[in-house]
DNA sequence: CGGCTGATTGATCCCGGTCAAATGAGGTGG
DNA sequence: CCACCTCATTTGACCGGGATCAATCAGCCG
């Protein structure tokens, strides 16, 4: 399903979104490849690579494959707090924390670089560029953070469900995984409830409505936006929080 | 309501914050210290600091008074996405961002120190503690970003406001805004509203709830709360993600 | 074939929104 | 000192978006 290259074009999502974020030096994306090839690594689907309360050592960049961080309540009550999709960093810096806050599963099976801290940290002492471009990471990620909050606390169920579909398609198609307009959408409808607000009774009713508004396709994990504009609309969607092109 | 001491006790809460997230050298206190002193600025209550879609150029560090962050959509709807207290930074790093995705507006009055890009980058150069206490502020913020995801989207009205009561006060009290059990709260209902939410109407109706069932007092912009341990298992209230302590 | 997970549907209920109005608490100018 | 305005809080009545409960259905896998 998600079968590793045989040559170094698996740091390519990496790269580009990140280069996107800051522009990197020559030097900066040697390193990185470097790093990338040396702690590769491979987990299956619907594991939890980190577990809120885990003190974190290293940074987890993303080759290829869908994630999910979310937190519980004590009676099991889960929201999906962000989706981490390949190209994008797990938790650059993280370690200068004591523990992490929150639990991040994967999705689907996953590739990617595990690269300790003594090492993350002689990367971005060597090279600025990719100090920078580590630290937009986490700065658009607290944004994309911020956005949601909104899209909790004040859109309507069919805004809301659009939002997300609209902000996974634009956060897909810099790295390249949106064909056309279709893309591989490996999320149960219990995990986009999770992620929404929503129960699932009603999240599977919301999206039916996208489907019969003719908005989007959305079946076998892949997801067809058949109607862009109409989707951006009806979520009040605006990319500016994305960072997805520098200034 | 919010007079300037003067002498230099005005860093104190933010050296307080800061060395709290992460051990401060002797010079970077020192260096921190002059920085504020020399960018000390004051604003009124109800002004916006910072528009969505501005460019930042400058880091601020709250020395007094409440401000809030807040998104709007085309429609009016308004939501809340952090508040800003005594001794915390608005936006550090942030310049490295082309804009601001967010507002921040003052609640109160504010002293703030003003610390322009050039020399918060020597600042942080100068010294590691700083410039990684800075980054464990904004490591915190996404934090606080990701709890108010699940407050959002997972919990009852009653349990949203009495989570974001704890919050407030936990985040208060290391900075010495704690009397007691009690605190300055210069918050409208609306405030509360947007940051929980919900309708003013049922914030109203479930502040009424909490003051009934004898969790806290709140009137006169003072919010006294009678029963921590009530309060908090009421809003499954888990302090962990404020990271109060260091490791 | 039985068991499991995920998608779908129907019926009913309730939490919280909306609308509308009243009350109160400053603040200001005559 | 009072009339008046504005902004925040409060209350009442009603409504609706979305939750909950309970089946059913469709793949998939051992």
């Amino acid at each position: 399903m998600h079968p590793a290259p045989i040559d170094g074009s698996l740091a390519q999502p990496v790269i580009r979104r990140l280069n996107a974020l800051r522009r990197l030096s020559d030097e900066g994306i040697a390193s990185l490849e470097r790093a990338i090839r040396e702690g590769t690594q491979h987990v299956g689907a619907g594991e939890d690579l980190i577990c809120e309360g885990d003190a974190v050592h290293s940074v987890r960049i993303i080759l290829s494959g869908w994630l999910c961080r979310y937190k519980t309540l004590e009676d099991g009550r889960r929201q999906i707090v962000n989706f981490v999709l390949p190209g994008e960093t797990c938790d650059a810096y993280t370690y200068l924390l004591s523990m992490i806050d929150h639990s991040i599963a994967t999705l689907t099976p996953v590739v990617y670089a595990d690269v300790k801290r003594p090492q993350f940290e002689a990367l971005v002492a060597h090279d600025r560029s990719v100090a920078e471009a580590f630290w937009c990471e986490t700065l658009v990620n607290s944004a994309i953070q911020r956005e949601w909050a909104i899209n909790l606390g004040r859109r309507l169920a069919l805004e809301r469900v659009a939002h997300l579909l609209c902000e996974l398609y634009e956060r897909l198609s810099p790295v390249g995984l949106i064909e056309g307009n279709s893309c591989a959408f490996p999320v149960t409808q219990m995990d986009l409830a999770d992620a929404t607000g929503l129960s699932v009774v009603h999240l599977n009713r919301t999206l039916q409505e996208l489907r019969s508004s003719g908005l989007i396709l959305l079946r076998e994990r892949t997801l067809t936006i058949t109607d862009l504009n109409a989707l951006r609309s009806t979520a009040l969607f605006s990319p500016n929080y994305l960072y997805l092109h520098r200034a």
